[in-house]
DNA sequence: CCTATTTAGATTGTGCACAATTTAATCTTG
DNA sequence: CAAGATTAAATTGTGCACAATCTAAATAGG
């Protein structure tokens, strides 16, 4: 087996651990603010960019409907959201946040920084993997 | 600093992102060995190691016996494994191989070739990117 | 011994991820 | 305008991930 290969082999199943290891650091700080990770990407996206279709979502978090689906219900379910069909195209879903949802941004202030000292990684070594996996990410965006 | 929730500067939703990207990439090449990502790890392990237990198949994947279990339940339904509790010890459960099991090694063995050119990532972005999350997943391991 | 503790794995329950299909609304085109 | 195509979201079904709990077996310590 080439180099390449033997890297390729061993790199998947590092990325899919860390990225397991990294969700599993949240889970606790997110508990708090009753919320799971995927959870947390939608607020994210709610609180910087507001109004968001179902669609627009999922292409900014690279979900569908069938997962964002039953997570918005929950969302909804816990006040922090609106789903809404739009009057001009009733297909549409709209998602808004509620007056308790966007309070919810000041209880997640201090994620990011307990998350980065938490993971216990220079923020060099942060800085240079987000950069590689980005540069991949476009790659792979780019073959679609 | 509530630029720290922003999407954009976050590190862990690439990580999560990319991680989803990669099993995406094997799904269809799995799919005609009749496997899922975590199944094939299981296998990677029974190939490369032999006969193991739940828990130390638990302790090479990181996943516990709530994901194990049904994990392999579905494994010896397709005939690849065996399980079978040690005489000299009824708690544990022996994974073992079956001749179908051993023989699937074949018809994986051009995976890893094709991951790599489906990926088109260079070799030293996938050399800079293993050598980091090998660091933070040490880093992350030694707090355990 | 024999009881208390520990260990291995199974079970239960929640939630995510994704494929495939369905439903309803909108758009397109003849 | 009507029929067919397209689109947005929901639904259905499978499987993974993990917390919490349970069961049975093994071990330890009195």
């Amino acid at each position: 087996m080439s180099d390449k290969l033997k890297l390729a082999n061993q790199v998947c199943f590092p990325i899919y651990t860390l990225s397991k290891e990294v969700i599993n650091h949240y889970r606790p700080l997110l508990k708090e603010l009753d919320l799971t990770y995927p959870q947390y990407l939608v607020m994210l996206v709610l609180w910087e960019e507001g109004e968001q279709n179902v669609s627009t979502l999922g292409a900014k978090l690279n979900l569908d409907s069938g997962t964002l689906t039953p997570l918005l219900k929950r969302l909804a379910n816990k006040n922090l959201i609106e789903r809404n069909r739009k009057a001009t195209d009733e297909r549409v879903v709209s998602i808004t946040l509620t007056a308790q949802g966007k309070l919810k941004k000041k209880a997640a202030q201090s994620i990011p920084s307990k998350i980065a000292s938490s993971l216990n990684v220079s923020t060099a070594d942060l800085a240079q993997l987000k950069k590689i996996i980005d540069q991949i990410i476009t790659q792979i965006n780019k073959e679609k």
